[in-house]
DNA sequence: AATTAATCGAGACGGTACGTCATGTCTTGAT
DNA sequence: ATCAAGACATGACGTACCGTCTCGATTAATT
């Protein structure tokens, strides 16, 4: 016997009515009764399918869509620039926003869920880079591979930084592009 | 009638308090009562001194002399990896490692902090990184001015995001002086 | 159409799985769900046979040959032994001891409940009780048949509230006859 | 150091807004957020004071002024339905008819609740009854002292059975005193 | 034999209460 | 006015229970 399939529209209204609360109101008030009641689903629920507060707030927040695959535009330039628009959407969406510093903090309080945030997201993103380094090096762009840490740092920490600690509005991403090829080829001499 | 002065050994028993609760048991377990009782001090002495568990944290981990001062290199070159030292030794210190993620957390919730924060912290730094370009564009080393912001965020993104998202141990932070350079250069071409 | 006839077995395993728990752990530790577990049961097919936990203990702790029918031994006191050990014997059995409190007040909560137990016990001995002083009356053991509620409360309350809410150890039921004929003798003088 | 002493008003807000709450709702509804939130007060307070939710109505309930002492009549009668009378009234009073079954079921679950029922309850009773005994003892009215917890389980029995069991309107408690002094006259022969 | 319909165990569902914990404020008596 | 101690209001968290509902499988009586 296998019992009562989960419903299959939970999550989706979840992952909405996160949204919605995190944009409203932030991550502090988007609390885990909130959510249920926005939602229309019993805590119970939600505690069968996430573990903790973070854990819920992550999975509705880290969307499995975003960086859906290489995109191969023939020069390291253009897929830098590429490169960080999909970094950008991945950061600055509606509720990420607000939800992102609550949630790294709470990755250090539970190293399941920094587990799953760094295979998840952050390995993701890596191998996506080191396509996109290979591809450099074949077309003789780069003399060597850097190392792929090292250019997540730049563009992503350049990214994430001006969005959540700066604090201030972010202009187009691609203007950014040649500075950071720049670096990276710098890296890849 | 000026009342008993404020004792002196307070702030300091307060401030390695702190640092050993969150080498301890990391900034959620870090509460105002248990510091309170490391210190052997009564909370209202916390709160006397510091307006929020943010500022208690922020002021105990964060050095003042880290931003000492800007060191003239006599190169544009020279004077980024003394900014990166700077940025990584006011980041990855004792207690700030594991403090940084939860505080910055803290500072979206509350506007004053998040003023105040951007005020002491990035607001001296951004002055120091103006004053970097404005000698390297009077020694010619740039053609103009880029935009402060976007220097702020490549340097400090780089290094913060390093240590505090991706989670990996971070070499010497000098190896990075010639990339980001190289960044910079592009910006102010 | 009659479809599939329930099963024999369950109302069997289910008492015993009640009385079971009840005496293991209490009548608060006696969930639903741990009966259903310990049957082997379904949850469905508990509440398609009662309609809340309260009727289900009910069920599974008072047996129905308790109130089995009014005994006449010919004389007013022989028959107070008689009905104190009925009562005894429906109130102190393995099971109802620790059951009988939280019934009550399960009771307390939902109208419909306290009817039904009304009906089917308190009402069954109250029947018996009447008939019983009606025979004293016939015998000429009492001038008027007293309020029947009265004795109830005298022969129920003192047998209920020595077991249940006094906490000692209950002697012969017997001893208690000669005492409370008294009582039943003066209200019918 | 003796830090702030409880506040004052507190216990008795507390015992107002139980009974209030009792009174309006029943046990059910007499929620411990709902009584912190009509007394004015943080749940953390009542769990200062007391371990449970049921230690709190309990508190509420048993009112320590009951039983005031003995009551000496100059006869058993006289002192029976004196007795009747505080026994009622500290088991009808406003509140505690709700409250008492849910109380007494919650006993059973907690052994320490139970101790402290027993002492504070129970055992003051039963002194005294013991006193009145002893006096009609003295006074010839009985041969011998009967079994106190007899007597106990006949007068409180009665009347919490009447109440709280039988669930019917009860009349004066002094028509009982003749037909219950009978009773006690029989068992001290 | 095929259909129909009520049952079965398993377990997910909404609702609701509980008891714990953290923050920031306030109140003692003492210094 | 400050100190240590600790009580206070507020409000979120995660757990537990109840009674209902849904699934696929089983079982008989009716076609």
């Amino acid at each position: 016997m296998r019992g009562r399939p989960r419903e299959d529209g939970i999550d989706g209204a979840v992952r909405r009515a996160v949204k919605e609360l995190l944009a409203e109101a932030g991550y502090a008030k988007c609390t885990v009764d909130a959510i249920a009641g926005r939602a229309g689903v019993g805590k119970a629920a939600l505690y069968r399918r996430w573990r903790s507060k973070a854990e819920l707030v992550f999975a509705a927040v880290v969307h499995d869509d975003a960086m859906a695959g290489p995109a191969d535009t023939g020069a390291l330039q253009g897929d830098v620039a590429e490169v960080l628009a999909v970094i950008k959407s991945s950061l600055d969406g509606p509720g990420v926003r607000e939800a992102l510093p609550g949630l790294v903090a709470d990755l250090r309080a539970d190293p399941n869920l920094l587990a799953g945030f760094g295979e998840r997201f952050i390995g993701r993103e890596r191998a996506y880079l080191i396509e996109m380094l290979d591809r450099a090096v074949a077309r003789g762009e780069l003399a060597r591979r850097p190392d792929p840490v090292a250019v997540h740092a730049i563009l992503l920490g350049t990214v994430h930084t001006w969005i959540h600690l700066l604090g201030e509005p972010m202009g187009p991403v691609r203007a950014l592009a040649p500075a950071l090829t720049a670096a990276i080829r710098t890296l890849g001499s």
